[in-house]
DNA sequence: GTCTATAATTCGATAGAC
DNA sequence: GTCTATCGAATTATAGAC
């Protein structure tokens, strides 16, 4: 790899980590290019500007998460015509999940950015909106199809609220009540059990 | 009341608006000012600093929320020696809703303030850090009553959820997915009850 | 208490040398 | 591609008149 793409990486990983622990309107390029041990014009000479960077950093985290989460989705096996509920879930939560937490050295800042990531005000989630769309709506054409008796808007707030709390459980690693205890596979695969079953029976209702 | 304390409220409210807009650090107190009619240097006269404005905008608004949640989790009539889950989780979930949303004038506002106030990066957060703290200990106490077969951190970490999803179905009044339609009593009590189950069966898991 | 005017920083972005 | 140096804009905070 050539100098020039590994500079693009050193600013692309101090940007979710600044990103990630400060947010978008508190992160400044000078933060980023010192942590990133490079100078300060590299990051518009390689990304244009502080949106455009912040875009690039949402755009290589998403990649992966998606095509995860709708790989799983299509392997799900309907029962009595109708995709089991519980497994639906399974294929939206476990993958983000896996994927994010996977690189040890890297998980928490990954964690922590996509927490952040939700939580930025409108005009920050303005510049990404499109990055997860493609996601939700087959995801919520499965859950109907679950679930038939339940309508989209319901289905579609309960999927949000369960992002929230995936995301939320991510950002929390390490600290004291966290529902993931520590980076370890079992630990994490406990943890995924647990958010499926609070998501199954929070959205089932019954 | 005299000129200066109407100064000071219509500070606040302006600062309450445009926190919940555009979170703190992309507030400006130009923006503020303008938005309520009076002179930038007041700011700082009235409130010393940016973040104790933040502060004080908090605080406001944290107090009689908290004395309602209080007041609704003393009214909590055990049955077989046992508080019901459910209406420890309403009395969680329906005072600060309440009082969020009594005044139709002011609900939106408030409701997106809220949903901010909990997605602040962390340095924002360390600001307001006590000021819903001495809500959480007897609820969490109460909940452990009613289910004592789970920890104290599963039901930690539930608990909190469940005031992420609370929190996201007051920011997203008005928008076209959101779980609370409109401003009327009937939405939101409709809203609650959606919120109350989905968070009973969610940390019953069963 | 309220205003105008401005000080003192800080930031994103860029020009131009190498 | 990478660097230094700096511009121009925007911000918080404040000094001083009224």
């Amino acid at each position: 790899m050539g100098s020039a793409a590994v500079t693009k990486q050193r600013i692309l990983d101090a940007a979710e980590r600044a990103f990630g622990t400060y947010g978008f309107a508190q992160t400044t390029l000078r933060s980023v290019v010192k942590d990133a041990g490079v100078n300060l014009a590299l990051i518009n000479y390689h990304f244009g500007s502080k949106e455009e960077l912040y875009q690039a950093v949402v755009a290589r985290m998403a990649k992966p998460i998606i095509e995860a989460q709708l790989a799983a989705l299509n392997k799900i096996e309907p029962v009595a015509g109708k995709p089991p509920l519980e497994a639906v879930l399974d294929a939206y939560i476990r993958p983000g999940i896996n994927h994010l937490l996977h690189d040890k050295k890297l998980a928490l800042e990954r964690a922590q950015f996509f927490a952040r990531y939700f939580m930025e005000p409108i005009p920050v989630q303005k510049l990404t909106d499109r990055e997860f769309e493609e996601c939700d709506a087959p995801f919520l054409d499965m859950l109907q199809r679950a679930i038939p008796e339940q309508s989209r808007i319901q289905l579609a707030w309960k999927l949000d609220a369960i992002v929230l709390v995936l995301v939320r459980a991510m950002g929390q690693i390490g600290q004291p009540h966290a529902l993931i205890k520590s980076y370890s596979k079992a630990d994490i695969d406990a943890a995924v059990a647990e958010l499926v079953a609070f998501s199954t029976y929070g959205i089932k209702g019954e």
